[in-house]
DNA sequence: CTAATGTTTATTGTATACATAAATTTATAC
DNA sequence: GTATAAATTTATGTATACAATAAACATTAG
Protein backbone atom coordinates (compact mmCIF):
# COMPACT_ATOMS: atom_id res chain seq x y z
CA UNK A 1 0.00 0.00 0.00
CA UNK A 2 0.83 3.75 -0.66
CA UNK A 3 -0.16 4.85 2.18
CA UNK A 4 -2.24 3.83 5.57
CA UNK A 5 -5.04 5.80 5.84
CA UNK A 6 -5.43 8.16 8.86
CA UNK A 7 -1.67 7.41 9.70
CA UNK A 8 -1.03 11.37 10.48
CA UNK A 9 1.97 11.11 12.98
CA UNK A 10 5.31 10.91 11.10
CA UNK A 11 6.54 14.35 11.95
CA UNK A 12 8.47 12.62 14.72
CA UNK A 13 11.89 12.01 13.87
CA UNK A 14 11.50 9.57 11.22
CA UNK A 15 13.05 12.89 9.26
CA UNK A 16 12.82 11.41 5.75
CA UNK A 17 11.40 14.39 3.38
CA UNK A 18 7.75 13.30 2.21
CA UNK A 19 7.69 13.57 -1.57
CA UNK A 20 5.61 15.62 -3.30
CA UNK A 21 3.20 12.90 -4.19
CA UNK A 22 3.01 11.99 -0.75
CA UNK A 23 2.39 15.84 0.65
CA UNK A 24 -0.18 15.93 -1.80
CA UNK A 25 -1.97 12.69 -0.91
CA UNK A 26 -1.82 13.63 2.96
CA UNK A 27 -3.55 17.21 2.17
CA UNK A 28 -6.21 16.19 -0.15
CA UNK A 29 -7.22 13.22 1.95
CA UNK A 30 -7.12 15.69 5.18
CA UNK A 31 -9.35 18.26 2.93
CA UNK A 32 -11.46 15.77 1.78
CA UNK A 33 -12.20 13.66 5.21
CA UNK A 34 -12.87 17.25 7.23
CA UNK A 35 -15.10 18.70 4.20
CA UNK A 36 -12.76 21.27 3.17
CA UNK A 37 -13.62 19.88 -0.54
CA UNK A 38 -16.90 19.38 -0.75
CA UNK A 39 -18.59 16.15 -1.56
CA UNK A 40 -19.71 15.85 -5.50
CA UNK A 41 -17.30 19.43 -6.06
CA UNK A 42 -14.91 18.48 -9.42
CA UNK A 43 -11.31 20.09 -9.60
CA UNK A 44 -9.17 20.18 -12.42
CA UNK A 45 -5.52 18.70 -12.20
CA UNK A 46 -4.61 22.01 -12.47
CA UNK A 47 -5.73 23.76 -10.13
CA UNK A 48 -5.24 21.51 -7.28
CA UNK A 49 -1.61 21.62 -8.34
CA UNK A 50 -1.66 25.12 -8.31
CA UNK A 51 -3.58 25.14 -4.69
CA UNK A 52 -0.70 22.20 -3.62
CA UNK A 53 2.25 24.48 -4.96
CA UNK A 54 3.88 21.86 -7.50
CA UNK A 55 3.46 20.55 -10.56
CA UNK A 56 0.27 18.56 -12.17
CA UNK A 57 2.29 14.97 -11.62
CA UNK A 58 2.42 14.15 -8.40
CA UNK A 59 -1.52 15.77 -7.96
CA UNK A 60 -2.08 13.15 -10.61
CA UNK A 61 -0.19 10.23 -8.63
CA UNK A 62 -2.07 11.08 -5.64
CA UNK A 63 -5.46 11.11 -7.35
CA UNK A 64 -4.76 7.50 -8.37
CA UNK A 65 -4.07 6.79 -4.54
CA UNK A 66 -7.28 8.30 -3.10
CA UNK A 67 -9.24 6.74 -5.75
CA UNK A 68 -8.15 3.79 -4.99
CA UNK A 69 -9.29 4.61 -1.84
CA UNK A 70 -12.89 5.12 -2.81
CA UNK A 71 -11.98 8.87 -1.58
CA UNK A 72 -12.58 10.54 -5.30
CA UNK A 73 -13.31 9.24 -8.77
CA UNK A 74 -11.10 10.99 -11.91
CA UNK A 75 -13.12 11.92 -15.00
CA UNK A 76 -11.60 11.99 -18.21
CA UNK A 77 -11.83 15.77 -18.68
CA UNK A 78 -13.55 16.50 -15.75
CA UNK A 79 -11.14 16.76 -13.38
CA UNK A 80 -11.17 14.77 -9.95
CA UNK A 81 -14.86 14.62 -8.03
CA UNK A 82 -14.83 14.36 -4.89
CA UNK A 83 -16.89 11.12 -4.32
CA UNK A 84 -20.37 11.76 -1.86
CA UNK A 85 -21.90 9.32 -0.04
CA UNK A 86 -25.59 8.32 -0.28
CA UNK A 87 -27.23 6.89 2.27
CA UNK A 88 -27.04 3.18 0.40
CA UNK A 89 -22.84 3.63 0.13
CA UNK A 90 -23.10 4.12 3.80
CA UNK A 91 -24.76 1.63 4.60
CA UNK A 92 -22.45 -0.60 2.45
CA UNK A 93 -19.94 0.83 4.01
CA UNK A 94 -21.05 0.08 7.90
CA UNK A 95 -22.07 -3.54 6.81
CA UNK A 96 -18.22 -4.04 6.09
CA UNK A 97 -16.60 -2.53 9.00
CA UNK A 98 -19.46 -3.95 11.08
CA UNK A 99 -18.21 -7.49 10.10
CA UNK A 100 -14.33 -6.96 10.12
CA UNK A 101 -14.08 -4.82 13.04
CA UNK A 102 -16.45 -7.48 14.86
CA UNK A 103 -13.48 -10.00 13.20
CA UNK A 104 -11.12 -7.78 15.50
CA UNK A 105 -12.59 -8.34 18.41
CA UNK A 106 -12.96 -11.83 18.62
CA UNK A 107 -9.50 -12.49 17.29
CA UNK A 108 -7.91 -9.85 19.77
CA UNK A 109 -10.18 -11.71 22.36
CA UNK A 110 -9.33 -14.89 21.18
CA UNK A 111 -5.52 -14.34 21.66
CA UNK A 112 -5.58 -12.44 24.62
CA UNK A 113 -4.95 -8.92 25.56
CA UNK A 114 -2.22 -8.31 27.86
CA UNK A 115 -2.77 -5.36 31.36
CA UNK A 116 -1.05 -2.62 29.13
CA UNK A 117 -3.55 -2.91 26.33
CA UNK A 118 -7.05 -3.46 28.43
CA UNK A 119 -5.49 -0.72 30.43
CA UNK A 120 -5.62 1.48 27.43
CA UNK A 121 -8.75 0.42 26.16
CA UNK A 122 -10.12 1.48 29.45
CA UNK A 123 -8.34 4.63 29.69
CA UNK A 124 -10.27 5.34 26.57
CA UNK A 125 -13.04 4.77 27.51
CA UNK A 126 -12.86 6.82 30.74
CA UNK A 127 -11.84 9.67 28.27
CA UNK A 128 -15.09 9.26 26.75
CA UNK A 129 -17.09 9.32 29.32
CA UNK A 130 -15.49 12.25 30.86
CA UNK A 131 -15.81 13.97 27.42
CA UNK A 132 -19.99 13.29 27.47
CA UNK A 133 -19.60 14.42 31.21
CA UNK A 134 -18.32 17.97 30.02
CA UNK A 135 -20.32 17.27 27.00
CA UNK A 136 -17.48 18.03 24.87
CA UNK A 137 -18.52 15.65 21.55
CA UNK A 138 -15.72 16.26 20.02
CA UNK A 139 -13.46 14.97 22.48
CA UNK A 140 -15.67 11.87 22.80
CA UNK A 141 -15.66 11.00 19.23
CA UNK A 142 -11.97 11.13 19.16
CA UNK A 143 -11.19 8.93 21.90
CA UNK A 144 -14.20 7.19 19.99
CA UNK A 145 -11.88 6.35 17.12
CA UNK A 146 -8.77 5.85 18.68
CA UNK A 147 -10.84 3.12 20.98
CA UNK A 148 -11.54 1.48 17.74
CA UNK A 149 -8.15 2.02 16.13
CA UNK A 150 -6.91 0.21 19.24
CA UNK A 151 -9.23 -2.76 19.08
CA UNK A 152 -8.51 -3.38 15.46
CA UNK A 153 -5.07 -3.05 15.80
CA UNK A 154 -4.67 -5.53 18.55
CA UNK A 155 -6.14 -7.59 16.54
CA UNK A 156 -2.35 -8.04 14.71
CA UNK A 157 -3.89 -8.42 11.27
CA UNK A 158 -2.32 -5.23 8.83
CA UNK A 159 -4.26 -5.97 5.77
CA UNK A 160 -7.64 -6.21 8.11
CA UNK A 161 -6.21 -2.92 9.71
CA UNK A 162 -5.60 -1.24 6.47
CA UNK A 163 -9.24 -1.90 5.14
CA UNK A 164 -11.10 -0.71 8.16
CA UNK A 165 -8.68 2.47 8.25
CA UNK A 166 -9.91 3.41 4.59
CA UNK A 167 -13.45 2.68 5.24
CA UNK A 168 -13.33 4.35 8.53
CA UNK A 169 -12.00 7.48 6.47
CA UNK A 170 -14.76 7.44 3.89
CA UNK A 171 -17.98 7.86 6.32
CA UNK A 172 -15.66 10.52 8.33
CA UNK A 173 -17.41 13.01 7.22
CA UNK A 174 -20.98 11.67 8.01
CA UNK A 175 -19.64 11.61 11.43
CA UNK A 176 -18.61 15.02 11.90
CA UNK A 177 -22.18 15.90 10.51
CA UNK A 178 -24.18 13.94 12.52
CA UNK A 179 -22.02 14.45 15.69
CA UNK A 180 -23.99 16.94 17.22
CA UNK A 181 -27.32 15.27 15.83
CA UNK A 182 -27.35 12.15 17.53
CA UNK A 183 -28.62 11.25 21.17
CA UNK A 184 -25.94 11.43 23.96
CA UNK A 185 -23.98 7.89 23.29
CA UNK A 186 -24.46 6.94 26.67
CA UNK A 187 -25.23 3.13 25.47
CA UNK A 188 -22.08 3.32 23.08
CA UNK A 189 -19.69 3.35 26.48
CA UNK A 190 -21.52 0.31 27.79
CA UNK A 191 -21.16 -1.51 24.80
CA UNK A 192 -17.30 -0.38 25.10
CA UNK A 193 -17.52 -1.68 28.73
CA UNK A 194 -18.98 -4.87 28.34
CA UNK A 195 -16.58 -5.78 25.15
CA UNK A 196 -13.59 -5.23 26.70
CA UNK A 197 -14.59 -7.34 29.59
CA UNK A 198 -15.41 -10.18 27.09
CA UNK A 199 -11.84 -9.73 26.02
CA UNK A 200 -10.53 -9.49 29.50
CA UNK A 201 -12.51 -12.87 30.07
CA UNK A 202 -10.96 -14.40 26.66
CA UNK A 203 -14.85 -14.99 25.46
CA UNK A 204 -14.26 -14.42 21.71
CA UNK A 205 -17.77 -15.06 20.91
CA UNK A 206 -19.11 -12.07 22.91
CA UNK A 207 -16.61 -10.33 22.33
CA UNK A 208 -17.55 -10.51 18.54
CA UNK A 209 -21.45 -10.49 19.16
CA UNK A 210 -21.25 -7.43 21.79
CA UNK A 211 -19.38 -5.50 18.94
CA UNK A 212 -21.56 -6.70 15.79
CA UNK A 213 -24.65 -5.11 17.99
CA UNK A 214 -22.68 -2.25 18.72
CA UNK A 215 -21.87 -1.51 15.07
CA UNK A 216 -24.95 -2.29 13.89
CA UNK A 217 -26.60 -0.09 15.95
CA UNK A 218 -24.25 2.68 14.91
CA UNK A 219 -25.05 2.22 11.50
CA UNK A 220 -28.72 2.05 11.96
CA UNK A 221 -29.07 5.49 13.96
CA UNK A 222 -26.29 6.84 11.16
CA UNK A 223 -28.71 5.91 8.35
CA UNK A 224 -31.69 7.35 10.02
CA UNK A 225 -30.04 10.25 11.04
CA UNK A 226 -28.90 11.17 7.86
CA UNK A 227 -32.78 9.98 6.44
CA UNK A 228 -34.27 12.17 8.50
CA UNK A 229 -32.77 15.15 7.71
CA UNK A 230 -33.47 14.56 4.07
CA UNK A 231 -30.00 14.10 3.13
CA UNK A 232 -29.47 12.88 0.23
CA UNK A 233 -25.69 12.36 -0.17
CA UNK A 234 -22.42 13.51 2.46
CA UNK B 1 -23.96 9.02 -30.57
CA UNK B 2 -27.17 7.26 -29.14
CA UNK B 3 -25.61 5.34 -26.28
CA UNK B 4 -22.78 6.06 -24.24
CA UNK B 5 -22.10 3.27 -22.23
CA UNK B 6 -21.07 4.42 -18.71
CA UNK B 7 -20.35 0.91 -16.60
CA UNK B 8 -19.66 -1.51 -18.85
CA UNK B 9 -19.95 -5.07 -16.49
CA UNK B 10 -17.22 -6.90 -18.92
CA UNK B 11 -14.92 -6.73 -21.46
CA UNK B 12 -15.39 -6.02 -25.35
CA UNK B 13 -19.04 -4.66 -25.69
CA UNK B 14 -17.95 -1.21 -25.40
CA UNK B 15 -14.29 -1.01 -27.08
CA UNK B 16 -13.31 2.33 -26.00
CA UNK B 17 -9.52 2.12 -26.62
CA UNK B 18 -7.99 1.72 -23.23
CA UNK B 19 -5.29 3.79 -21.85
CA UNK B 20 -1.90 3.11 -21.43
CA UNK B 21 -2.26 3.28 -17.68
CA UNK B 22 -4.88 0.72 -18.10
CA UNK B 23 -3.20 -1.57 -20.20
CA UNK B 24 -0.08 -1.42 -18.26
CA UNK B 25 -2.36 -1.99 -15.00
CA UNK B 26 -4.35 -4.83 -16.63
CA UNK B 27 -0.93 -6.87 -17.86
CA UNK B 28 1.30 -6.12 -15.07
CA UNK B 29 -1.26 -7.94 -13.16
CA UNK B 30 -2.04 -10.85 -15.13
CA UNK B 31 1.71 -11.25 -14.98
CA UNK B 32 2.00 -11.42 -11.32
CA UNK B 33 -1.68 -13.26 -10.36
CA UNK B 34 0.08 -15.74 -13.11
CA UNK B 35 3.33 -16.00 -11.49
CA UNK B 36 4.85 -14.83 -14.97
CA UNK B 37 6.60 -11.80 -13.20
CA UNK B 38 7.58 -14.20 -9.83
CA UNK B 39 7.27 -13.43 -6.58
CA UNK B 40 10.19 -11.28 -4.70
CA UNK B 41 11.63 -10.05 -8.23
CA UNK B 42 12.22 -6.60 -8.70
CA UNK B 43 11.99 -4.73 -11.76
CA UNK B 44 13.27 -1.09 -12.79
CA UNK B 45 10.33 0.91 -14.30
CA UNK B 46 12.25 1.67 -17.19
CA UNK B 47 12.23 -2.06 -17.84
CA UNK B 48 8.76 -2.57 -17.08
CA UNK B 49 8.11 0.62 -19.88
CA UNK B 50 10.26 -1.28 -22.47
CA UNK B 51 8.68 -4.78 -22.04
CA UNK B 52 5.66 -2.48 -22.50
CA UNK B 53 6.31 -0.85 -25.35
CA UNK B 54 5.62 2.70 -23.44
CA UNK B 55 7.15 5.52 -21.59
CA UNK B 56 7.60 5.38 -17.84
CA UNK B 57 4.71 7.27 -17.12
CA UNK B 58 1.78 4.75 -17.44
CA UNK B 59 4.01 1.91 -16.11
CA UNK B 60 4.50 4.52 -12.86
CA UNK B 61 0.71 4.85 -12.45
CA UNK B 62 -0.35 1.47 -12.59
CA UNK B 63 2.55 0.72 -10.27
CA UNK B 64 0.42 3.09 -7.46
CA UNK B 65 -2.79 0.88 -8.66
CA UNK B 66 -1.09 -1.94 -7.63
CA UNK B 67 0.61 -1.34 -4.96
CA UNK B 68 -2.74 -0.11 -3.69
CA UNK B 69 -4.19 -3.22 -4.37
CA UNK B 70 -1.00 -5.14 -2.35
CA UNK B 71 0.44 -6.64 -5.58
CA UNK B 72 3.51 -4.58 -5.33
CA UNK B 73 6.29 -2.50 -3.39
CA UNK B 74 7.59 0.45 -5.41
CA UNK B 75 10.68 0.93 -2.97
CA UNK B 76 12.01 4.26 -3.78
CA UNK B 77 15.72 3.06 -6.16
CA UNK B 78 15.16 -0.59 -5.95
CA UNK B 79 12.05 -0.51 -8.49
CA UNK B 80 8.66 -2.42 -8.17
CA UNK B 81 9.01 -5.47 -6.51
CA UNK B 82 6.13 -8.29 -6.77
CA UNK B 83 5.18 -8.94 -3.25
CA UNK B 84 5.75 -12.34 -2.00
CA UNK B 85 3.03 -14.07 0.15
CA UNK B 86 4.23 -15.58 3.37
CA UNK B 87 1.88 -18.02 5.21
CA UNK B 88 1.30 -15.42 7.86
CA UNK B 89 0.56 -12.89 5.06
CA UNK B 90 -2.05 -15.92 3.74
CA UNK B 91 -3.61 -16.10 7.40
CA UNK B 92 -4.47 -12.19 7.43
CA UNK B 93 -6.06 -12.62 3.77
CA UNK B 94 -7.94 -15.74 4.54
CA UNK B 95 -9.40 -14.74 7.40
CA UNK B 96 -10.33 -11.63 5.86
CA UNK B 97 -11.90 -13.51 2.99
CA UNK B 98 -13.89 -15.70 5.09
CA UNK B 99 -15.73 -13.12 6.91
CA UNK B 100 -16.44 -11.16 3.84
CA UNK B 101 -17.95 -13.87 2.16
CA UNK B 102 -19.70 -15.24 5.02
CA UNK B 103 -21.45 -11.77 5.27
CA UNK B 104 -22.18 -12.18 1.56
CA UNK B 105 -23.82 -15.50 1.97
CA UNK B 106 -25.55 -14.48 4.93
CA UNK B 107 -27.16 -11.28 3.21
CA UNK B 108 -27.77 -12.73 -0.11
CA UNK B 109 -30.14 -15.58 2.37
CA UNK B 110 -31.87 -12.34 3.96
CA UNK B 111 -32.52 -10.55 0.90
CA UNK B 112 -33.49 -14.03 -0.83
CA UNK B 113 -31.96 -15.01 -4.09
CA UNK B 114 -34.67 -15.58 -7.15
CA UNK B 115 -34.48 -18.80 -8.94
CA UNK B 116 -32.24 -17.62 -11.76
CA UNK B 117 -29.63 -16.60 -9.32
CA UNK B 118 -30.13 -20.21 -7.49
CA UNK B 119 -29.80 -21.90 -10.46
CA UNK B 120 -27.02 -20.46 -11.73
CA UNK B 121 -24.86 -21.07 -8.65
CA UNK B 122 -26.53 -24.92 -9.04
CA UNK B 123 -24.89 -24.94 -12.42
CA UNK B 124 -21.89 -24.26 -11.14
CA UNK B 125 -22.17 -26.74 -8.50
CA UNK B 126 -22.78 -29.04 -11.44
CA UNK B 127 -19.95 -27.73 -13.25
CA UNK B 128 -17.09 -28.32 -10.97
CA UNK B 129 -18.45 -32.13 -10.01
CA UNK B 130 -18.53 -33.29 -13.55
CA UNK B 131 -15.02 -31.12 -13.83
CA UNK B 132 -14.00 -33.39 -10.53
CA UNK B 133 -15.12 -36.76 -12.13
CA UNK B 134 -12.87 -35.87 -15.35
CA UNK B 135 -10.63 -35.06 -12.90
CA UNK B 136 -9.77 -32.01 -14.32
CA UNK B 137 -8.87 -29.70 -11.80
CA UNK B 138 -8.44 -26.18 -13.45
CA UNK B 139 -11.50 -26.57 -14.70
CA UNK B 140 -13.20 -27.43 -11.11
CA UNK B 141 -11.16 -24.33 -9.68
CA UNK B 142 -12.56 -21.81 -12.33
CA UNK B 143 -15.77 -23.12 -11.90
CA UNK B 144 -15.43 -22.66 -7.67
CA UNK B 145 -14.09 -19.03 -8.71
CA UNK B 146 -16.83 -18.34 -10.50
CA UNK B 147 -19.45 -19.79 -7.55
CA UNK B 148 -17.61 -17.28 -4.93
CA UNK B 149 -17.90 -14.51 -7.34
CA UNK B 150 -21.55 -15.16 -7.87
CA UNK B 151 -22.13 -15.41 -4.25
CA UNK B 152 -20.62 -12.48 -3.71
CA UNK B 153 -22.18 -9.92 -6.47
CA UNK B 154 -25.65 -11.57 -5.59
CA UNK B 155 -24.87 -9.30 -2.10
CA UNK B 156 -25.32 -6.77 -4.04
CA UNK B 157 -22.44 -4.84 -1.86
CA UNK B 158 -20.28 -3.07 -4.44
CA UNK B 159 -16.93 -2.19 -1.94
CA UNK B 160 -17.94 -5.81 -0.78
CA UNK B 161 -17.54 -7.34 -4.01
CA UNK B 162 -14.32 -4.94 -4.65
CA UNK B 163 -12.34 -5.65 -1.44
CA UNK B 164 -13.31 -9.67 -1.89
CA UNK B 165 -11.78 -9.56 -5.62
CA UNK B 166 -8.58 -8.29 -4.76
CA UNK B 167 -7.98 -9.99 -1.95
CA UNK B 168 -8.81 -12.90 -4.25
CA UNK B 169 -5.88 -11.57 -6.72
CA UNK B 170 -3.58 -12.23 -3.98
CA UNK B 171 -3.92 -15.48 -2.75
CA UNK B 172 -4.64 -16.83 -6.65
CA UNK B 173 -0.85 -17.34 -7.32
CA UNK B 174 -0.83 -19.91 -4.20
CA UNK B 175 -4.18 -21.56 -5.57
CA UNK B 176 -2.75 -22.16 -8.33
CA UNK B 177 0.45 -24.04 -6.62
CA UNK B 178 -1.47 -25.96 -4.35
CA UNK B 179 -4.37 -27.13 -6.40
CA UNK B 180 -2.38 -30.05 -7.29
CA UNK B 181 -1.46 -30.63 -3.80
CA UNK B 182 -4.31 -30.67 -2.33
CA UNK B 183 -6.88 -33.88 -1.47
CA UNK B 184 -9.90 -33.88 -4.17
CA UNK B 185 -12.07 -31.22 -3.21
CA UNK B 186 -15.87 -33.35 -2.72
CA UNK B 187 -16.39 -31.78 0.66
CA UNK B 188 -16.01 -28.51 -0.97
CA UNK B 189 -19.09 -29.52 -3.01
CA UNK B 190 -21.23 -30.78 -0.15
CA UNK B 191 -20.41 -27.35 1.48
CA UNK B 192 -21.41 -25.93 -1.77
CA UNK B 193 -24.57 -27.52 -1.91
CA UNK B 194 -25.56 -26.74 1.43
CA UNK B 195 -25.14 -23.34 1.35
CA UNK B 196 -27.46 -22.99 -1.87
CA UNK B 197 -29.83 -24.95 0.23
CA UNK B 198 -29.43 -22.58 3.24
CA UNK B 199 -30.00 -19.24 0.89
CA UNK B 200 -33.48 -21.36 -0.97
CA UNK B 201 -34.63 -21.48 2.65
CA UNK B 202 -33.87 -18.13 3.11
CA UNK B 203 -31.82 -19.14 6.47
CA UNK B 204 -28.92 -16.63 6.35
CA UNK B 205 -27.50 -17.80 9.59
CA UNK B 206 -27.15 -21.05 8.60
CA UNK B 207 -26.03 -19.39 5.30
CA UNK B 208 -23.31 -17.47 7.12
CA UNK B 209 -22.06 -20.54 9.36
CA UNK B 210 -22.07 -22.31 6.71
CA UNK B 211 -19.94 -20.37 4.70
CA UNK B 212 -17.59 -19.54 7.59
CA UNK B 213 -16.90 -23.72 8.52
CA UNK B 214 -16.09 -23.78 4.63
CA UNK B 215 -13.85 -21.19 4.52
CA UNK B 216 -11.97 -22.13 7.35
CA UNK B 217 -11.65 -25.63 6.29
CA UNK B 218 -9.69 -24.39 3.04
CA UNK B 219 -7.72 -21.53 5.24
CA UNK B 220 -6.12 -24.51 7.48
CA UNK B 221 -5.58 -26.91 4.47
CA UNK B 222 -3.68 -24.22 2.42
CA UNK B 223 -1.49 -23.34 5.02
CA UNK B 224 -0.89 -26.68 5.84
CA UNK B 225 -0.29 -27.69 2.36
CA UNK B 226 2.63 -24.72 1.87
CA UNK B 227 4.00 -25.16 5.13
CA UNK B 228 4.31 -28.99 4.54
CA UNK B 229 6.17 -28.56 1.33
CA UNK B 230 8.47 -26.21 3.31
CA UNK B 231 7.62 -23.15 1.33
CA UNK B 232 8.49 -20.23 2.96
CA UNK B 233 6.83 -17.67 0.19
CA UNK B 234 4.69 -17.28 -2.63
C1' DC C 1 -36.59 28.41 -33.03
C1' DT C 2 -34.33 23.82 -33.37
C1' DA C 3 -31.06 20.71 -35.24
C1' DA C 4 -26.99 19.80 -37.43
C1' DT C 5 -22.41 20.92 -38.48
C1' DG C 6 -18.04 23.12 -38.19
C1' DT C 7 -14.64 25.61 -35.25
C1' DT C 8 -12.26 26.73 -31.10
C1' DT C 9 -10.71 25.81 -26.55
C1' DA C 10 -9.31 23.30 -22.66
C1' DT C 11 -7.72 19.27 -20.37
C1' DT C 12 -5.94 15.31 -20.29
C1' DG C 13 -2.64 11.21 -21.37
C1' DT C 14 1.84 10.32 -22.39
C1' DA C 15 6.57 11.26 -23.47
C1' DT C 16 10.61 13.38 -22.25
C1' DA C 17 14.06 16.23 -19.84
C1' DC C 18 16.59 16.93 -15.87
C1' DA C 19 18.17 17.70 -11.07
C1' DT C 20 18.67 15.01 -6.98
C1' DA C 21 19.88 11.48 -3.97
C1' DA C 22 20.89 6.64 -3.48
C1' DA C 23 23.86 2.97 -4.68
C1' DT C 24 28.07 1.55 -6.23
C1' DT C 25 32.68 1.85 -7.40
C1' DT C 26 37.16 3.63 -7.08
C1' DA C 27 40.70 5.78 -4.68
C1' DT C 28 43.20 6.79 -0.52
C1' DA C 29 44.86 6.33 4.16
C1' DC C 30 46.05 3.65 7.79
C1' DG D 1 43.55 -5.91 4.24
C1' DT D 2 40.18 -2.85 6.09
C1' DA D 3 38.06 1.36 6.53
C1' DT D 4 36.98 5.87 4.98
C1' DA D 5 36.26 9.22 1.63
C1' DA D 6 35.70 10.79 -2.99
C1' DA D 7 33.91 10.06 -7.48
C1' DT D 8 30.77 7.94 -10.55
C1' DT D 9 26.83 5.85 -12.05
C1' DT D 10 21.95 5.14 -11.91
C1' DA D 11 16.95 5.35 -10.98
C1' DT D 12 13.86 8.07 -9.43
C1' DG D 13 10.77 12.18 -8.50
C1' DT D 14 9.11 16.03 -10.56
C1' DA D 15 8.47 19.44 -14.06
C1' DT D 16 7.36 20.38 -18.55
C1' DA D 17 6.17 19.83 -23.46
C1' DC D 18 2.90 18.47 -26.64
C1' DA D 19 -0.42 15.89 -29.45
C1' DA D 20 -4.97 13.98 -29.19
C1' DT D 21 -9.68 14.66 -28.27
C1' DA D 22 -13.82 15.73 -25.70
C1' DA D 23 -16.48 19.61 -24.52
C1' DA D 24 -18.07 24.05 -25.45
C1' DC D 25 -19.28 27.31 -28.54
C1' DA D 26 -20.51 29.47 -32.85
C1' DT D 27 -22.55 28.98 -37.30
C1' DT D 28 -25.59 27.57 -40.69
C1' DA D 29 -29.62 25.03 -42.54
C1' DG D 30 -34.14 23.75 -42.16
Amino acid sequence: MTETPTVIPQAQSGKKPLSQTQRATRMLREMIITNKLLPGSSHLETELAEMLGMSRTPVREAAIVLEGQGLVEVKPRRGVRILPLSPADMEEIYSILTELESLAAHDVAKNGADEEDLARLRALIQEMETALADDDRHRWAEADERFHHKLVSLAGNRRLQTIVATYSDQVHRARLLTLHMRPTPHRSNEDHRALVEAIAAGDAERARNIHREHRIRAKTMMIKLIASHGLRAV
